[in-house]
DNA sequence: GCAGAATGCTTTAGGCCTCATCTATTTAGG
DNA sequence: CCTAAATAGATGAGGCCTAAAGCATTCTGC
């Protein structure tokens, strides 16, 4: 599939784009699995948690009033069942709960103290291991590396209907 | 009155003082999960089938001597149980088969004719929606994005023990 | 008002993925 | 040789994730 193309022509010069453009989301890929496999593995073993639940977390720290089912699975950007199965989860460990909102048919989540506390802890050390992690980076492949993704993100952001 | 759709995801929500690593992980999270969702709902609604299926196949259409299981379970960057269930259900729909290897305890697996055919019509279709979906970068974006993601891989690599 | 559409959430079936554990085979050290 | 360690793969429990379907509540247009 990925094979080199001699560049001779028209033709074969358009192949070699299109493979750029897809070489270069094979390698945005393996970074952002390669990123997120450390902190899955370092979530686990020190925190005995997931980064789902890490992430559901870190958005109901930020939003101390509580966030409904729906804005959660937004944010998050997975379905809504899915948040149901992790809330749950946090509910029967007393991280995190559930109150009714005006609105009867909603539901509103936020973090208990337990669970404040817990995030905290755990938010430094995530933050932490990224640092570190990505300490190799001088100040500006960082900075040029962040343009880019957002620029990045606006194009694919307009891809999706 | 059609609104601007309210970007409420994981990365734009960051506070202005998270660190600069955290937000620049966020980031990279971000375009890779919308560009992965993206070509996920393709091959489900188009070919009926999954990402992971397709690297699989991938893999094997670049080396069809095949490839023992401890090795596309590396190529692929996922544990060695998984890549025997997603081979299952591969041979048990005819696109991939497994054959003896000198060592006996490996196996080697290699797309029969089918899971060839099949393949090469996926595989031209992925790389058009990749295309697609990156043409509002130019040339000089898409160039310094890959430069950028290859250092940010070598950092990454390294970190890892 | 009120019927039908839209919205918020949950449930279910099924695929992906990891870790831990197991069996079979190969390799290495004595 | 021959046993212990290493390696290849399979299996099972459990969490994440999706799409689809279902229930309750709210909104909308007549």
């Amino acid at each position: 599939m990925l094979q080199a193309v001699p560049r001779h022509d028209r033709e074969s010069a358009a192949r070699a784009d299109d493979h750029r453009a897809l070489r270069l989301w094979l390698r945005l890929l393996t970074c952002s699995q390669l990123i997120e496999r450390h902190v899955r593995s370092r979530l686990r073993s020190r925190f005995a948690t997931t980064l789902p639940r890490f992430d559901l977390m870190a958005q109901l720290e930020r939003h101390p009033a509580g966030l409904k089912m729906n804005e959660l699975s937004r944010r998050l950007m997975v379905t809504g069942g899915n948040v149901t199965g992790i809330v749950d989860q946090l509910v029967r460990e007393g991280l995190v709960e559930r109150s009714a909102d005006a609105d009867r048919r909603a539901v509103r989540v936020r973090l208990t103290r337990l669970g404040e506390r817990a995030f905290g802890e755990m938010a430094r050390a995530h933050e932490q291991w990224i640092v570190e992690l990505l300490a190799g980076l001088t100040r500006r492949e960082h900075v040029d590396l962040f343009k880019l993704l957002a620029r990045l993100k606006q194009v694919a952001q307009r891809g999706e209907s």
